[in-house]
DNA sequence: AAAAGTCCGTTGCATTTGCAACAAAAAGAG
DNA sequence: CTCTTTTTGTTGCAAATGCAACGGACTTTT
């Protein structure tokens, strides 16, 4: 376990806790190491968990399986991520989501329960274990309650206004760069990347903007 | 204060204390009260905060304002649901909505860090208030993840596909019921209704399903 | 029972969108 | 520099969608 002290003291979870500590916690929390071939389930829809996921080598799918067959891969979990909180934290609540190895990965399971509550020696680090793990959710809700925002406009034109409204006041500057490429905005806008060029250039043509690669300006209408 | 204990305890974050023990805890955490009129900002976008606030009376919107000043009602809370807990949770990120009184609203502020570190004292229900925040972002989480993955299907028909498979599963039967009325299923899924009602009956016709009222049948293809 | 209101399906139509295919531009590789 | 790969813009077109308007079924109110 100790070759792997670097992935988990990098994970956002244990965050700022001392080499010389986790060891301890690892045991505090009971995890569990185990390891995954290629395309084998992790974790599977319909079962329940109260343990959460820690990856520390490999590669994970959470994917999606509809009643027709369809599958859908929705999310990524690299070295360091965790995955499976939220079914740990709500007890009893079936995953909605697979998890599959997407390559050999070695999986450090924590119980959940354990995580959450105060052991009663009070170690010096479950404090900020428990603030690291409400920043991890905090952050994925306000990431989500973000993306959800523009995706639920009803065209792509109110889309990329809501997109690029939020970017530009999170740089506080009308003119700001996005982290995406164009086929990646399409995608976390969930809209055809083709369609999206048009529109950008409409919205262009118009007045609305000017943007060269991932460098954008607005300009008000009355300008 | 005492007069507002039953909303209190019925709030998801305090669920399951004991009411002699709210008072104490309120102290603890720094309770604020304060009283906003109709039509007043409780919190504004861009501004920090290091609390999250808990409605007593009244309602209260969460507002989106976007580049070109168009208005956005994005969420209503009502009496006993909490706020702002992820800024609180994430200090220094600023608010990407603001917080309105949609009528007179009393709110009751709490110091999140105070709530999310154990006092020394270790109040008996400390670590069941911790539980209950986590409770409540990962329910969250939850409706939001499900949600994010029927608007991210690219036509009317896979959302409605994504949406409906989802509800028999988690019903374990291809018939079931679901909590919505039209107009209200598409709002959810961000469409339009009679678009939808269209797409609907448009699959009836293929034999995918059947449908009254709010109740739904799933079917096979090679039935 | 009549009236008013709500919910839901239906339809025509202009617009938007996805899709596919291609062109142009930019970035990397050798 | 040339060749290859990746990214981005362009366009035609069929299909999907939003929008508005209408009417029937069902509920609630008076």
């Amino acid at each position: 376990m100790k070759k792997y002290i670097d992935v988990i003291k990098k994970s956002p979870l244990f965050r700022g806790v001392k080499d010389e500590n986790i060891l301890d916690m690892l045991q505090c929390f009971q995890g569990i190491n185990a390891i995954y071939e290629r395309n084998s389930f992790i974790l599977e829809a319909g079962e329940t968990t109260s343990k959460m996921g820690l990856l520390l080598t490999g590669k994970v799918y959470i994917i999606k399986e509809d009643f027709w067959g369809n599958r859908n891969i929705m999310m990524e979990i690299l070295p360091g991520d965790i995955f499976g909180e939220v079914y740990g934290i709500i007890k009893d609540e079936p995953l909605g989501n697979s998890v599959m190895a997407a390559e050999k990965s070695q999986v450090l399971f924590l119980e959940i329960e354990k995580l959450m509550t105060m052991c009663t020696e009070s170690c010096r680090f479950h404090n900020l274990i428990i603030k690291n793990l409400l920043n991890v959710m905090a952050e994925k809700t306000l990431l989500m309650t973000q993306k959800m925002e523009h995706m639920s406009k009803r065209t792509i034109r109110d889309k990329l206004i809501s997109y690029l409204s939020e970017q530009s006041i999170k740089n506080g500057n009308q003119e700001f760069e996005i982290p995406f490429g164009r086929q990646q905005l399409a995608d976390y806008l969930a809209i055809d990347r083709s369609s999206m060029s048009r529109e950008l250039c409409n919205m262009k043509k118009e007045g609305l903007l000017e943007f060269y690669k991932n460098r954008f300006i607005l300009y008000n209408e009355n300008v």
